[in-house]
DNA sequence: AGCCTGATGTCATCTACTGACATCACTCTA
DNA sequence: TAGAGTGATGTCAGTAGATGACATCAGGCT
């Protein structure tokens, strides 16, 4: 055993979460968070780079898994179901646990700097996307749209899901978005 | 005369642009801001709620006018055909300035906290937008589908034409987008 | 002349965030 | 096995963004 209990990094994930679910993002203050977690605030943001991050470093972890499954579609896919592609690898790893999704969308919708970070994320994943599809060969601009279109799918299609009365799969809530999307543009 | 030198609003607007691309955004305190504009640091606060948003505040005003220009569409237009419209009317805006928009665009981009609150001023359009859609009857998803997409097709064609080489005009690259869109989604 | 108002200044304070340095359990090596 | 090295953490001091409370004062109103 250490000197310290390990795991300092998940234990203020929790802390955070709780508190800012109990007191909101604002009246919480970074003390309070490792205090809870049993380190002081400089480990804190040693771990992350700032009082937002400790909900949001795991988008990364989505960022390359969707990447990679964008990377592994095969070449005769159109691009946007390669983008469909990618968006369920994203789906899969948030996909299980709702109860989870919902209070960390519930803390981040109540507050704007939250909703600022989230949105970030958003785009840094679908300028890698974008990326993604310019190593394919794809054009520019198309690229750039394609991804920028799978963005707003996922988030109308995670909205919808997370705000679900009934059990509903964020696969499926994704799918039925592009449809609508296609629908949406086909007609002039 | 009164006092003070009026429009101190518009003095820290400039000072700060220009101190931010001069010296970036993170080097340039708010006290330099406002010695600039001959007011204090707390002045600067009355303006403004934070130091990113002297950049943005302008924002609101896009936002009401391609709002206006999405209630003012005839019925028989169709959806995307809508957003095509409130986004020319946000595009007449600014697409008369493309050095300012260049300039404000760099400054925005060589930061990320800017580009955070850039995103989420996006978002706060496209919402509008999406409302503004709701009013006409339209589907709650596909509004807000339509909605997102326009906002994408809007970054696109805007970071398009900022950095164009030649003469482009924004309504142009604009519509060019939307027609790329169409035919993304046309394929399956 | 005296009062009111609104924009600004002044002051105190809070809190996020950072750099520099100290500490100490654990590990590796001579 | 002693001693050096390592890495995660604590401690402390400091910067800067942001906010509340109160003071000031030119110009307008009565």
């Amino acid at each position: 055993m250490g000197r310290w209990e390990p795991g300092a990094g998940d234990r203020l994930r929790e802390a955070a979460l709780a508190l800012y679910l109990e007191h909101g993002f604002d009246q919480t203050m970074v003390a309070d968070i490792a205090d809870r977690a049993g380190v002081t605030a400089r480990t804190f943001f040693r771990y992350f780079a700032d009082k937002r991050e400790v909900l949001f470093d795991r988008a990364a972890e989505m960022a390359e898994k969707s990447l990679a499954a964008l990377e592994a579609a095969p070449a005769t896919m159109s691009t946007l179901e390669v983008v469909a592609a990618a968006l369920d690898a994203a789906a899969d790893l948030i996909g299980h646990d709702r109860e989870l999704a919902r209070q960390r969308h519930a803390v981040i919708m109540a507050n704007a700097d939250l909703r600022e970070r989230e949105l970030i994320k958003l785009a840094h994943m679908s300028a890698a996307l974008a990326d993604g599809l310019r190593q394919r060969g794809i054009d520019d601009t198309e690229a750039s749209l394609a991804a920028e279109a799978g963005s707003a799918v996922y988030r109308v299609a995670f909205e919808r899901w997370v705000d679900a009365d009934a059990d509903l799969d964020l696969r499926d809530a994704i799918r039925q978005s592009f449809d609508q999307l296609r629908a949406l543009t086909a007609s002039p």
